[in-house]
DNA sequence: GCAACACCGTTATTTCTTTCACAAGTCGTT
DNA sequence: AACGACTTGTGAAAGAAATAACGGTGTTGC
């Protein structure tokens, strides 16, 4: 709906924050300037496909010269939206829950777990990483209150569907998903899924073929 | 290298375990056949792209009436490798490797963490989630000694590049890595990346254009 | 047993991505 | 000022993936 910007290829959004990445690093580095070719050594791509990449929203570099780290840096984040706090709510303090809250890589890259929820009344009332748990009621009022347009997602597969239902009906517009599960969400809202028994599941395929299974050594 | 299939496009082998999982819920729900049609609408996915999909592997379906549930999970099971125990090791029991060895979902799918690793000295002797902690010198034996084939990296960012170089040198094949680093591994070595910061990153993008600063209301 | 229908497997087509290739711009040197 | 060494941005070509289309086969109900 939103086109300002002639469509992006969704695989090109995905690959930018890789490139925030590499720039963060080269930048703490001292590296001042920078090519499509270094920064596809680096990340395993071809200088084409940066170039492409980058030309989706702009025109960044210098011929001849390359890319200077800070300014792209700082573009890419404006395009990111990485130049702002991201308030985000929990749904779902058990085990996984709580190491969500604690893991220590959100914050500084501006994401804060601002508000903790839990469908669960045994769990509501505790404070998990500062946070007072609260009930599933509130979270209509919090999320205005807050501001708050991203959800991550911790609570058993059976209650995924229906807890993202629920905080859809609430506006929010970003939901990153920790249940095994593939769940439904409108259109205008963005999913991701964060599955390590999917990526295993996939992997092991690959590691079919050298089966050793015979007991000889 | 191997070539009994005439290569298997990696997109179709990163979708099988969802067709696996969706089936395995079919199952529990006592369905027994399931056309591609009602498959694909169950994980917003046209029947064509799943019909192709399973062509790669062989012919599971009956034409006029559909797949039987539990005949094609069990060939996918087959496939990907699914019915067999993976013993795994863990690198890394910080607080995040802390919360992966206590995870319940990997068990169930056959992934066993029976090995625990840290190169800082402190944590070496600990027990975790029932496992001792042990020092990077025992990676070898271990490893073959327990035949493990997959391990799991949850270190620090600065040092995920070398562990994994460490890996590979004792011939682990396959890594899950959650260290928001993207490592260079050799060719045949499988890597999948955890990493939510990514996610969110790329959320935010698709979340910028309704930003409502207006303190109207 | 036969007509009407349902659905697979596969080939053809379309759409999406990546890579190539080159004109044009930049810099440093002589 | 002219040259050589680089590197961008982009349109065109190649390659990969998704979708559509359909022949063929099995199923169901009468």
């Amino acid at each position: 709906m939103a086109s300002d910007t002639p469509q992006v290829p969704e695989v090109v959004v995905l690959r930018l924050p890789l490139y925030v990445r590499a720039l963060t690093q080269m930048s703490e580095d001292g590296t001042n300037v920078i090519s499509s070719q270094q920064l596809g050594s680096r990340l395993q791509m071809t200088p084409a496909q940066i170039r492409k990449d980058l030309s989706y929203f702009g025109r960044f570099g210098k011929q001849g010269r390359g890319y200077n780290v800070e300014f792209l840096l700082s573009e890419l984040g404006q395009i990111l939206g990485l130049n702002r706090q991201w308030p985000a709510c929990l749904v779902g303090v058990g085990r996984l829950g709580r190491a969500i809250i604690n893991y220590p890589g959100f914050a500084p890259e501006g994401f804060h777990i601002v508000a903790a929820f839990d469908s669960d009344h045994e769990q509501v009332g505790d404070t998990v990483g500062g946070l007072k748990v609260m009930p599933m009621a509130n979270l209509r009022d919090t999320l205005e209150r807050e501001r708050i347009a991203i959800a991550i997602v911790a609570v058993p597969a059976l209650e995924a569907q229906s807890v993202i239902d629920d905080l859809v009906e609430n506006d929010v517009r970003g939901i990153l998903n920790y249940a095994p599960v593939a769940p439904q969400v409108p259109m205008d809202v963005v999913l991701r899924n964060i599955d390590p028994v999917l990526s295993l599941q996939s992997m092991t395929y690959y590691l079919l073929d050298e089966q050793d299974d015979s007991g000889l050594n």
